[in-house]
DNA sequence: CTGTTAGCGCATTCAA
DNA sequence: TTGAATGCGCTAACAG
């Protein structure tokens, strides 16, 4: 005998009354005698009955799901994202549905397709999906969008105008300003941005403003651009700018933390550079590792319960809100990684 | 006029054929003319229908949702587990539901429960629940194994036998003991063990074999137990254990990388003791983040890829299967966190 | 306040 | 192969 879930039935059965006063003894705020609802909730408990939320869903206009499209779950900053997020939306009565767009490492397997990931969510009629990775084109904004489900997108490139989507952005010009006038304030003068391929405009937006910035300084930037937003990333482009010396570049923006700690680990115990001495490094992100005594790494920092709070309120504000565009402030980070400024304006 | 979800009936319309008919159009194996099938499929793609995968667990006798407990995602060994994980139940067509059990930092909230958490993972139906965090009472095991649900249970304690449990383990007291013997080997005479409060019987377990080896050669441990597993634990423990010197501990075992990084960062950067000179420290998990030329932190490693592997089969594995227990071998990893052996045996 | 009834979207019998 | 009918477990509108 295959044990099975108990059902509402079974446990009107037991307790002598209606499928409905089951199910009203469930409803918060349903009209039901307290004696009735005692009886029945006493029924469910010796029956070990509890609601099936999958067929409650179907009467609902909308699910408690909430999908979220994330990969590099394992980055530092991402994962400490992740953990904060998926624990609000529990404190909302809300349940994480996710998916992993980590590229399948077996022979022969298909990169991931965010489409699919957005129809696969689309299929467990989930109320929102948030997108923590890759950039989300127009057409599955709208398709979204079509079926009643809004879009929340975490530093993601804005979609079209117009389109159903919420988007929260940190401020990555901002912070790519903050960070290149913390480099030139600490006396550098040949600087390099380190960034991954991802086309996230996200990390273009804070390499491009640390760019400009530094031009509208005189200076010009080395752009070191490959591979992922990892520390392998990081590690190498340490290794081409920095090895042999020729380049002399003495100030580094990593436009993620893990990416500037590949860097500046590289610079200091493979290299031998001195950070802050010989070399200044600034990251993004202030991720928690980036505290650690054994890093010290200056950075532009995205505060957490910042980004989590804004992306929580897109999600909960009613399905017929308008769009909306919340910017989460950066704040630079003074650890130990660049040198002291110099000349600061006096008091 | 609220966009809503399109149901097979509107398909069905569309097509003019019957909803059975779209129905078996998207149930692999059903009998659809191929005509038929095509007109279904095209009216679909117009309508931009997918299944509704919520309702049709209504039919089947187990979801394609599988729960995962998790606790400290933003852990650097666990995130990384976590990653492995979801993206290996993709690639099988099973989806991540997750159960956060981090503290709600709101004042007066409640602490997490574990057997709420499970049975909202009841509540969606899903077919396996895996525990990465906390152990389980034999009381949840068995609610569980009421409703035809299977638990997998990582690192845990194992329930009480004939429990409807799967259990993966990887071999914490062999790894406790060969921690204990790479201390020893390089001529470490006072040893420390630190490990978090939590009641997990595997780090316990890691810790308790570290011990016993130790005694076996003559040596006592100091136990230093406190707080949750993180990184400020293992600070908190160099601090307390070495500040001073008076102790002259030589050889700190962490559980956990994250408190071996905790305790070694401290020591070297807060307290200035050189390691592994004068003193000697070993984790155990192999996290990405100790391998970096910042901490190349010797360690006991759990293979992420065997023990992905091991939880993948168990989820797999049919639903009237015998429980099983999978152990997980532990190597070590030498890097550069232990003085070099002495005296080894030649050749 | 309660039970009856009618769906929610789908899969699967059963006849045809 | 197909459509009609039935039921999955639940909620909500309706009468009583």
């Amino acid at each position: 005998m295959e044990p099975r879930f108990v059902t509402a039935a079974d446990v009107a059965r037991r307790a002598g009354v209606s499928r409905s006063a089951v199910s009203r003894a469930f409803t918060p705020g349903a009209s039901v005698a307290p004696e009735t609802r005692a009886r029945v909730l006493e029924a469910a408990e010796a029956l070990g009955y509890r609601v099936n939320r999958l067929a409650r869903t179907l009467h609902r206009d909308r699910s408690d799901l909430v999908g979220i499209i994330g990969a590099n779950l394992g980055n530092p900053y991402i994962s400490a994202q992740f953990d904060a997020l998926s624990a609000a939306l529990q404190a909302e009565g809300l349940q994480t549905l996710l998916v992993n767009l980590r590229p399948d490492p077996r022979p022969g397997a298909e990169p991931p397709d965010l489409g699919r990931a957005v129809e696969r969510l689309l299929e467990y009629r989930v109320r929102t999906v948030v997108l923590l990775s890759g950039a989300a084109p127009d057409e599955l904004v709208r398709l979204c969008a079509a079926n009643g489900v809004r879009m929340v997108l975490i530093n993601r490139p804005a979609p079209a105008a117009g389109a159903l989507a919420d988007v929260i952005d940190s401020d990555a010009a901002g912070g790519g300003r903050l960070a290149a006038r913390r480099l030139i304030a600490a006396g550098c003068r040949r600087l390099a941005v380190v960034l991954s391929e991802s086309r996230t405009s996200a990390k273009l937006a804070r390499a491009d403003a640390f760019c400009a910035e530094a031009a509208s300084g005189g200076l010009t930037v080395r752009r070191w651009t490959q591979g992922p937003n990892s520390y392998e990333t990081g590690v190498a482009a340490a290794r081409s700018l920095l090895e042999g010396g020729a380049a002399r570049i003495d100030g580094i923006f990593g436009v993620t933390d893990e990416i500037a700690l590949g860097a500046m680990n590289t610079a200091r115990h493979e290299l031998g550079l001195a950070v802050p001495h010989r070399l200044s490094v600034i990251g993004f992100d202030d991720a928690p590792i980036s505290a650690w005594s054994s890093h010290r790494l200056t950075t532009v920092r995205q505060s957490l319960p910042a980004l989590t709070g804004a992306t929580l309120e897109a999600i909960l504000c009613p399905a017929d809100a308008a769009v909306s565009h919340r910017a989460v402030a950066v704040d630079l980070v003074e650890r130990g990684s660049v040198a002291p400024a110099r000349g600061s304006a006096p008091g």
